[in-house]
DNA sequence: GTTTCGGTTCTTTTT
DNA sequence: GAACCGAAAC
């Protein structure tokens, strides 16, 4: 099954064909919505392992591991398991990847811990408290971390970002700072990353220890990245670093799909990256073969007046069919009705439930949906709101598996302690001091000390767990994760959840297939490296596969990018929901939610609707009143067709 | 002094 | 829902 059974120039057209056999060198793959982008990238790392390059000599980043994961299989399926040794995934993972094996170099031990969202406000609301006065002048905790990380995204000193963002708070520059010292400090005593750490320190690693960065700028002669407009200027000059030597960089992205900017993604990267990479070559997809050109017709013209882009307008390929619709309707819960009356419609038309999606700008918008569609018996998918690791339950138990890896994770501890009885946030900080910062291994002598220093009602609820480290041993607890998470939750968790959550079963649930993830790992530090930069797509995937059930799909807009169904339903298109009022008021807010409007649109492949409620009820119960999205009423009128709808 | 409980308020987007 | 606050309970 070697030989070469791949027809290029049959399989691609003349634009892709360019640039998957691009000459060695820097190359710019400018490739609009739907122009077979994920195709090109794939078939290009095809060509290349049959150019003989070793696939374990290529790096290709994504911007979700389900992308890296669907390249690297359709790669597979043209050229077979040569593909198998490359290095594929997110900037994070791979900064996670290097940061493992080289974390000693700036200080940190190889088993540090990484915070996700929660666990970081969590540490910052710590620091917090520790002020005089418990910092409660200050902005929250959520709001103070949003700055540490948009300044660790941008690259700017956090001092710029406060003058221009405390707003109301402004004149409380150093308390901010000192929170911010104290939060960094933390973070190292318990050898934690946050996410921006993986970014910051796997740059920093380069800058720092330039043998470290020779040795993989010389493994990698090629490096592919997608999704370019969505870097930040961390991840950039990670990437022309560690592509230095060769020179082999292949970026691939469009400028209209730039929609991170908040969480500091630049789009001047990708228009600047000709002038940092002379000799660059520029290609560029601009035949769509995913969406009627009705549809197309409504994404080209709403782009089009953005500032600052490459121009380029999406060429259809496919035969016309039907204009977008466009839905006034009265409210929220007609909203829905007209949405699953629709549905039902396109079934008996012959579209399959995973053939449709409804898409929104914010989770909450999607709330009424989803009680409507569990009435009428429509199974859907939700891939919004809290990740399935985010889950206060996962976390839970968690926080034991990594107690056990990184015995300096406070955080962690504190989690678990406060699941006694009679044990809060005090009680465990002192607990955590008594005992010298440092969970004990899991020996006899080591162990019992935890328990002394509890409650006597809490003491009697850990000593199960207490017995269950015991019985597992160092060794154990070290390479058999699936062991101890399956233990810990049948002798305290189990019992733990009953009396807490009123949804007991299918969290329990969860918790077992959390274990049954647990065994594909090799060793307990593994799992822990990979559990929280997994997102719901990966941990959804077993599931899905195995159910097999048809079901629609509902997402932010955000998260449907990369995505396409032949249905697109968008929520709430008016003013103040998309684009959303708080976007509107930083100057590139507007600009950002046309593109978000147009990432929203190019999803769809037949027919797309676009619901606008007049009105809606506002917590107080007063009626708001809604006009159209301003990117629906600045469309020429004749490129939407009106729906209507009364009700049953 | 702490934890726990009950009532209230508010939702942008995510690795 | 989940985060926050104040008040009751340990």
């Amino acid at each position: 099954m070697t030989g070469s059974a791949i027809r290029y120039e049959a399989e691609l057209n003349e634009q892709q064909l360019a640039a998957v056999t691009a000459p060695d060198g820097a190359a710019l793959v400018i490739a609009a919505a739907g122009t077979g982008k994920t195709r090109t990238l794939t078939y290009r790392v095809a060509w290349l392992v049959e150019q003989h390059v070793d696939a374990d000599r290529i790096l290709l980043l994504t911007f979700t591991n389900r992308a890296a994961r669907e390249m690297l299989q359709r790669a597979q399926q043209l050229v077979g398991s040569r593909v198998g040794g490359l290095w594929g995934g997110t900037f994070h993972h791979m900064a996670n990847r290097l940061l493992r094996r080289h974390a000693d170099c700036l200080g940190y031990g190889h088993d540090y811990s990484i915070l996700d969202q929660d666990d970081s406000v969590s540490l910052v609301k710590a620091c917090l408290r520790d002020l005089p006065g418990g910092g409660k002048d200050l902005p929250k905790a959520d709001v103070l971390l949003s700055l540490f990380s948009y300044a660790a995204n941008t690259s700017r000193p956090l001092t710029t970002i406060l003058a221009q963002r405390l707003g109301k708070f402004a004149g409380s520059e150093e308390a901010v700072l000192h929170v911010h010292r104290a939060y960094e400090k933390r973070k190292r005593v318990q050898n934690a990353m946050d996410f921006d750490d993986l970014l910051v320190n796997g740059l920093a690693l380069f800058r720092e220890h330039p043998q470290v960065l020779e040795s993989y700028q010389r493994r990698f002669r090629y490096v592919l990245v997608d999704e370019y407009q969505d870097t930040n200027i961390i991840q950039a000059a990670w990437v022309d670093a560690v592509s230095g030597l060769h020179g082999n960089l292949m970026v691939v992205g469009d400028d209209f799909q730039s929609i991170y900017s908040w969480r500091g993604a630049d789009f001047r990267n990708i228009l600047s990256f000709p002038e940092r990479h002379p000799g660059t070559t520029i290609f560029k997809l601009e035949i769509n073969y995913r969406s009627v050109p009705e549809i197309l017709q409504v994404a080209n013209r709403c782009i089009a007046g953005n500032p600052e882009q490459f121009q380029k307008e999406l060429q259809a390929r496919r035969e016309p069919y039907r204009k977008p619709w466009f839905f006034r309707v009265r409210d929220g819960s007609e909203q829905s009705a007209c949405v699953v009356e629709r549905i039902q419609s396109l079934q008996r038309e012959g579209y399959r439930l995973d053939e449709m999606a409804v898409l929104y700008r914010a989770h909450f918008q999607a709330m009424e949906l989803q009680l409507l569609l569990t009435r009428a018996g429509i199974p859907f998918l939700l891939t919004s709101g809290v990740r399935f690791f985010e889950q206060a339950h996962v976390k839970d138990v968690a926080a034991l598996v990594r107690l056990v890896v990184n015995p300096s994770d406070e955080l962690a501890f504190g989690r678990l302690m406060g699941l006694l009885p009679r044990v809060g946030p005090k009680t465990a900080a002192k607990i955590w001091n008594g005992i010298g910062q440092r969970f004990p291994a899991p020996t006899p002598d080591a162990l019992p000390v935890v328990r002394k220093a509890l409650p006597a009602e809490a003491a009697k609820k850990w000593e199960p767990v207490e017995d269950t480290l015991l019985s597992l041993g160092v060794e154990d607890c070290r390479t058999q994760p699936q062991k101890l998470i399956e233990r810990f939750i049948t002798v305290f968790y189990e019992e733990y959840a009953a009396k807490t959550f009123e949804n007991y079963e299918s969290r329990v649930e969860d918790l077992n297939e959390l274990a049954r993830f647990a065994e594909r790992f090799e060793d307990t530090r593994s799992l822990l490296s990979e559990l929280a930069l997994l997102t719901n797509l990966d941990a959804e995937r077993g599931r899905e596969e195995v159910e097999n059930e048809e079901r629609i799909r509902l997402s932010t807009v955000h998260q449907a990018k990369g995505l396409e169904w032949k249905v697109v339903f968008v929520l709430w298109m008016t003013d103040g929901m998309f684009p959303s009022a708080r976007s509107l008021l930083d100057e590139t807010g507007e600009a950002e939610e046309r593109r978000l409007f147009y990432v929203a649109t190019t999803r769809a492949k037949d027919e797309l609707f676009f619901m606008a409620p007049q009105m809606n009820r506002g917590r107080d119960g007063a009626p708001q009143y809604h006009s159209p999205s301003r990117f629906i009423s600045e469309l020429p009128r004749d490129l939407l067709q009106r729906g209507d709808y009364s009700a049953w």
